[in-house]
DNA sequence: CTGTTAGCGCTTTCAC
DNA sequence: GTGAAAGCGCTAACAG
């Protein structure tokens, strides 16, 4: 890009002088404060001819709000994640703010950094997706101050403001689904089951009385998955049906169900977690828990905006629900 | 959140009275310029003990760099996007750098808009994937004068740095591919035909000598779709073949077969643009044309880094390669 | 090499 | 209402 002189952007100094009045009127007007209507005028006309536009930085600076909210998620590779994150930036977008997203790789010394460099950049307020250990970044939020949410949380956090998914009652309904077809023995397929969520899964599968449960659990490892389902699926007490805990589990178990060659829900039954795209047009469509994606973004952003106008305000907590869709998989 | 009297965050300031030394020498030891060994340990041991971060408002307030690179994109809900971002992410931090981004929705409004507010907060380099229209948003570009590459355009631009993605050639390969199959008439599904890059698979497509093609342009209209693929596909002249210009009309191809009980390579063949995660997991594979999404993240933050490093450097272009994955759809 | 000083663009007292 | 002036935390020029 040829530079020469560039004409460097006006400032506000140059809207005072080509209206006519001091530096701090024009700051008054241009922030909606208080000023006469001619003054307003003036320096309204001035800001649009000179093509002023604040620097947020100058303005960060001097401790006004930045109108900027960040999110920190494990990744944006997964359909509920990109859709939440999605859904954020239009409620974001609805309510004047601007979203600034980075993703932590499920990693809690990344999500720290995440987390601070976000802070350090003087966000209005913050939506995290907690990783599995995130004290670390808990504790810098509290620190500073900055107004919060946490999304997905097992359970109520007194720091914050949260929004949870009611995991027990979903996994609860899966099982009643299941039980109604018949189903006695339920195999739950999962990679992190220290993950609080998952946790939070595994209590209410446990609690169940009358269809016998069991786990796989099997980290981000693909190979043991593939070694060690097959197995399962062909010992004595092999369960009837799958609940995967989110969709790329799904996908696993579907390919290992293919290789097998067991159809659904003939020779085995599966439920997953999680409503992608593609869920709905494997053959039989899978029968699905979807998580209500638009309805926890628009949460997280009431709740953030709330707390701005009013940073007195006890904890609060929200309670979604997720949806059982029926497939021909179960 | 109760405050009470929340200690302010240390200023370089408090850590030059802690180092003893001058708030002038403390700034260059932190920034690594010269300064003598027993100054630099005493500011860095100052600096750990308060557990001073730098304000990266002030900082780029004052001219420096930010250390942020920006990136908008059209969205974050298709596979490919999302790989993308979280590729660049990676690419970003290997380097030193934090990832900011924002999605403009194909909105070319949206996308002016999401580019001013990354350039108002001192970006120092910006990946964008254009919109449709995005003249407004690379005006706003130029005139900044900020590092910026563009991703998935048609051809150089002169003004910027840019990665493209050999198009023709993936079209070409796709047809190939077909035509060695037997098809002799083929119908390219896409969404958007006057979007540059399919424009340039169109183009493509008509160019091709062995094989009849048509092209079912049916926007963001899903309806359309459900109803005008069908009559294609029992008309006199009826293709042999589909291909889909992203994985989302592959998914709503792949309904329109399945209500018709139409089975693939049989009585149709798919294939289709982007490798999304469930395209190996239909019944059979899909055929399909993978973008190579790391290669193209690094590549960007590749371009962004080397001139930064030297801003003179003329723009530069890379084309990229998308390989042919041969499923079972063809 | 070090310390002093002048801003970056803006908001925010505080007199008038 | 309005204007003058004092910073926000930092970097960069400049003298020592």
């Amino acid at each position: 890009v040829p530079d020469g002189t560039r004409p460097r952007p006006p400032t506000i100094r140059d809207v005072a002088a080509r209206a006519q009045v001091s530096l701090g009127t024009a700051s008054n007007a241009l922030s909606g404060r208080a000023v006469s209507a001619e003054a307003r005028a003036a320096v309204e006309e001035a800001a649009r001819v000179l093509g002023w536009r604040a620097n947020p930085l100058a303005r960060g600076l001097r401790g006004a709000r930045s109108g900027v909210l960040g999110l920190v998620l494990p990744s944006i590779a997964s359909a509920f994640h990109a859709g939440f994150a999605e859904a954020l930036e239009d409620s974001a977008e609805a309510r004047g703010l601007l979203l600034m997203q980075a993703s932590a790789r499920g990693d809690p010394a990344q999500e720290k950094a995440r987390i601070e460099a976000l802070l350090d950049r003087r966000v209005d307020g913050l939506v995290l997706l907690p990783s599995s250990a995130p004290e670390a970044g808990l504790a810098a939020l509290t620190a500073s101050g900055t107004a919060t949410v946490l999304v997905n949380v097992p359970k109520a956090d007194p720091r914050f403001d949260t929004i949870s998914l009611d995991e027990a009652g979903a996994m609860r309904a899966a099982l009643a689904h299941l039980a109604a077809r018949g189903h006695r023995r339920v195999l739950f397929l999962a990679r992190y089951p220290k993950l609080a969520v998952t946790a939070a899964r595994i209590a209410a599968l446990k609690r169940h009385r009358r269809i016998a449960t069991d786990v796989l659990a099997v980290g981000a490892d693909h190979a043991l998955f593939d070694g060690e389902l097959p197995r399962r699926l062909r010992a004595r007490a092999r369960p009837t049906a799958l609940i995967a805990s989110n969709s790329i589990l799904a996908l696993w178990a579907l390919r290992v169900l293919r290789r097998e060659a067991m159809a659904m829900p003939g020779d085995i039954a599966l439920l997953s977690f999680d409503a992608a795209d593609w869920t709905d047009l494997t053959d039989p469509p899978l029968t699905v828990l979807r998580q209500p994606v638009a309805a926890m973004a628009d949460a997280a952003a009431e709740l953030l905006t709330s707390r701005l106008a009013q940073p007195g305000l006890p904890p609060r907590h929200r309670l979604l629900r997720m949806d059982l869709l029926p497939g021909g998989s179960t």
